[in-house]
DNA sequence: AACGATCACCAACTC
DNA sequence: GGTGATCGTT
């Protein structure tokens, strides 16, 4: 076998082999070779099917691997194989993944298996990031300096916004944001400006949505940038047009392998064919193997990307599409309890069009917890009850780092996080407003940016007048349209510009400034540390000195944040590859070593386990999502109901369920149903919590609060709108829990009250709550108040009604301040 | 040109 | 609840 040129001193076949790691589970894999199998000691302790994934190493491979049930083992274990027994060199395998956690995740438990090779192994990571490399090589095929930036969503949006605006549209109505997404998905699906389908082109900006996406395009060549998907789709088309190119790749890889292959869209799934499937294959010239190593890893019923492209298409035509492909089934499960696997299981049969897999698992525990249901008024109770519970497991010696709360959407962490703060429980967001995306961090970005790639315009356009310096939108527009009419960076512009006597005295000093100390860093580049120079930059421009001056709240986070920036550099060589690290890789690992509780979203959770996982928001138009049903329809809700699956199956042995009554979405209180998910649990498996488990205490405190209504009073009428609905005996269980603990513990004093502030004057069979959104299914009916009148709200007090819109009411509360809210949740004094 | 106040609109998640 | 856009003011 020749050694690749990139790689690194590994051992093959015909060479000695450097010491091993000590320790190193190759070392000993090596040691034990030409015993009888296992052969080898890293496949000592894996299940038949887990050996056979990583032994059959020839041809294409289909692994469908259930939640829990070895998978990243596998991968892992595979690509050590494939080196251990010589068959490749690191730098000849190709294993992509779709998130660097997953990538650097990877790369870590490789280098357990195989000590050193692993960082032979540059093309392991992202596809995104794989693209990048590529294009790096091979960019000036498609148009790209191998200098080329990468822009993220931001600055897509700031760039179509101009666009938009060149076209002399009205950009309000044809928002940006909009057309982004729109760009992004034609990416995702694999086309060019060329390729969109009529009906597409025409339905943005009057038709003009092939222009604009031409346009687009063209800018970004000029720019000398690239979007994210092209990062996908301009490897696509050097492929494609340059076969030599491709060949290159094809001797090279000799075996690929993907993660979460089921959620690979159009443009991945194009990629990765060109890379897999070899010309000489199919002519059979490639030693009888059929020459396609490649490896796909994946789960159909943990598919939750559709909306973003994803096609689980792919994963089920892989057979199609490799003929002679070996498919194996991993359903053993490793993770949880039989319980949780028996309710996740029964849960996502209400799919169809699954390849089919059951999960089981062979360890028995006496002792293992149902699934738990709770049901609580509103979200802020949800989070105090959340809380309550975590601090109960605390006490019972369970670490916080074992527990996770996993939410749909990320707008309900805040609640969680208030509730953490007063509590002072650690608590660690886990993917959520990241680093990078923060105003501070962005501008000392652009500015980096500028100093990196001076054609870098939207960059300079951020921080022209950032801090002040006098440069309004005036001067800045004639920079920019001296630019375009000369077809030259905004930076260049700019320096010709204050050569002339276009601009007045004082701007045109400022500018002149700018651009000298644009001038001066860039030359400091390559002579000076870049952590050194990205802080002279920041006080050289009076970027620090702004914040500093800045009295807000935050100016001193902020300033730290500047300093976490330039700590955060020091790994990094060079100033071009931190900028795009932050460009690919958008998370910041800190704090990982901290016991804390993990709150994140049910996306950001796929591949990861806890001991303990709640669930809160299960409630129809939150979880499943509106915006799933309405735009997926059928499938959308089978991906919801995937995305129940993976938050059930993220624990190993501890899961609570919540759902609330209550909800406050655009900052109006909306009753809310139980999500259709609950009822797709099984009963065998899930326990309704009783009151005093859950409930005790915090309830009866807020009974004597100032509002004086216990809020669970309205569980325990006989209207309540779940009992239509939800028949299976489980949840006749949980009213009935309801029903006494209401009774039992408040009465039907404040029952009454809050029967009528549920369902207004109309009475209770005349408003049916239509699950997701009360306003959208009653905004005909007028309200029944009127303007000054006294009313009472439960959660706001008493106050005077200032507005009527339908049946949203704008009050004055005397103590909660103006609030809207719907007519339903409020009386009459 | 800069600033503060008010308003409209939005909020799945990843690279 | 937060943000960006817009307007009126200096």
């Amino acid at each position: 076998m020749a050694k690749p040129d990139d790689d690194i001193p590994f051992f093959g076949d015909e060479e000695p082999r450097p010491a091993p790691a000590s320790g190193g589970i190759a070392a000993r894999a090596m040691a034990a070779r030409g015993a009888d199998r296992p052969a080898v000691a890293y496949l000592d302790g894996l299940n038949p099917e887990q050996t056979e994934a990583i032994e059959t190493i020839e041809g294409p491979v289909l692994v469908l691997a259930g939640a829990g049930t070895g998978k990243t083992r596998v991968l892992t274990t595979r690509i050590a194989h494939i080196i251990s027994t010589g068959r490749a060199w690191p730098s000849q395998i190709l294993a992509v993944t779709f998130t660097n956690k997953a990538a650097r995740e990877m790369k870590e438990r490789i280098g357990f298996l195989v000590g050193q090779a692993v960082e032979g192994m540059p093309w392991l990571g992202t596809f995104h990031s794989i693209g990048v490399k590529l294009l790096r090589r091979h960019g000036e095929l498609v148009g790209l300096r191998s200098d080329f930036t990468i822009l993220d969503t931001d600055d897509v949006i700031r760039l179509v916004k101009q666009l938009i605006r060149a076209e002399g549209l009205d950009d309000k109505r044809w928002p940006a944001r909009q057309f982004a997404h729109m760009i992004d998905g034609w990416k995702n699906k694999g086309l060019g400006p060329a390729d969109i389908p009529e009906g597409d082109a025409r339905a943005f900006a009057n038709g003009k949505g092939r222009e604009l996406y031409t346009a687009y395009q063209e800018r970004l060549k000029t720019l000398n940038a690239c979007d994210f998907g092209d990062l996908l789709l301009h490897p696509i088309r050097v492929f494609r047009e340059h076969p030599d190119v491709l060949k290159e790749y094809h001797a090279k890889f000799r075996y690929i392998l993907v993660d979460e292959y089921q959620d690979t869209n159009t443009a991945q799934y194009m990629w990765l064919r060109l890379l897999a499937q070899r010309p000489e294959a199919a002519r059979g010239k490639d030693g009888g193997t059929g020459g396609v190593n490649i490896c796909c890893v994946g789960d159909d019923d943990q598919s939750i990307y559709g909306w973003r492209g994803a096609d689980v298409d792919n994963i089920l035509r892989f057979e199609k599409d490799f003929p002679g492909a070996r498919v194996i089934r991993l359903e053993r499960n490793y993770r949880s309890t039989a319980h949780i696997l028996g309710a996740a299981g029964h849960l996502i049969a209400n799919n169809e069009g699954r390849l089919g897999k059951t999960l089981f698992t062979e360890s028995e525990d006496p002792d293992a917890e149902p699934v738990n249901v709770h049901a609580a008024w509103d979200s802020e109770e949800e989070a105090r009850a959340v809380g309550e519970e975590i601090e109960q497991l605390e006490r019972d010696g369970h670490s916080l780092s074992d527990m996770a709360i996993l939410v749909r959407a990320s707008f309900q962490m805040r609640e969680f996080e208030d509730r953490f703060v007063t509590l002072g429980l650690n608590y660690r967001v886990v993917g959520g407003p990241r680093f990078y995306e923060r105003l501070e961090i962005r501008d000392a970005m652009a500015y980096l940016r500028v100093v990196a790639q001076p054609s870098d315009d939207l960059a300079f356009e951020r921080i022209v007048n950032t801090p002040k310096r006098g440069l309004g939108e005036a001067t800045v527009r004639q920079v920019h349209d001296y630019a375009r009419a000369r077809d030259m960076p905004m930076l260049q512009a700019a320096g010709e510009l204050v050569q002339t006597d276009e601009i007045k005295a004082k701007p045109r000093k400022s500018l002149g400034d700018v651009v000298s100390d644009f001038r001066r860093w860039r030359d400091l580049m390559d002579s000076t540390k870049h952590t050194d120079l990205a802080e002279q930059i920041l006080e050289e421009s009076g970027y620090t000195e702004m914040w500093q001056n800045d009295r807000s709240a935050e100016a001193p986070g902020r300033l730290e944040n500047l300093k976490e920036l330039i700590r955060s550099m020091e790994e990094f060589e060079s100033l071009p590859a931190f900028l795009e690290h932050i460009a690919l890789v958008m998370d910041t690992d800190r704090n990982e070593q901290m016991d804390a509780v993990n709150l994140m979203t049910l996306h950001s959770a796929k591949g990861l386990e806890f001991e303990t996982v709640f669930l809160p928001g299960w409630e129809e138009g939150l979880f499943p999502h509106q915006r799933a049903l309405d735009e997926g329809g059928r499938s959308g809700l089978e991906e919801e109901r995937r995305l129940a699956y993976v938050g059930l199956t993220r624990a190993k042995r501890r899961v609570h369920v919540w759902f609330v009554s209550n909800r406050r979405i655009h900052g109006m209180w909306q009753s809310t149903l139980p999500s259709r998910f609950l009822d797709e649990l099984p009963e065998d498996h899930v326990s309704v919590a009783e009151m005093e488990t859950s409930y005790g205490g915090y309830g009866r405190n807020h009974s004597g609060g100032p509002y004086g209504t216990s809020r669970f009073d309205r569980m325990g009428t006989s209207a309540d709108p779940f009992t239509n609905a939800y028949e299976t005996p489980g949840w006749k269980r949980a009213q009935k829990n309801r029903t006494d603990a209401t009774r039992t513990n408040w009465g039907t004093r404040s029952g009454h009250a809050v029967e009528r502030i549920a369902y207004g004057e109309s009475g209770p069979a005349g408003r049916t709550i239509e699950g997701e959104l009360v306003a959208k299914s009653t905004s005909d009916t007028p309200s029944e108040f009127s303007l000054g009148e006294r009313v009472f709200h439960m959660k706001f007090g008493n106050g005077n009604i200032a507005a009527i819109e339908g049946n949203k009411l704008t009050i004055d509360f005397d103590k909660a301040g103006r609030k809207r809210v719907l007519d339903g949740f409020v009386e009459r004094t």
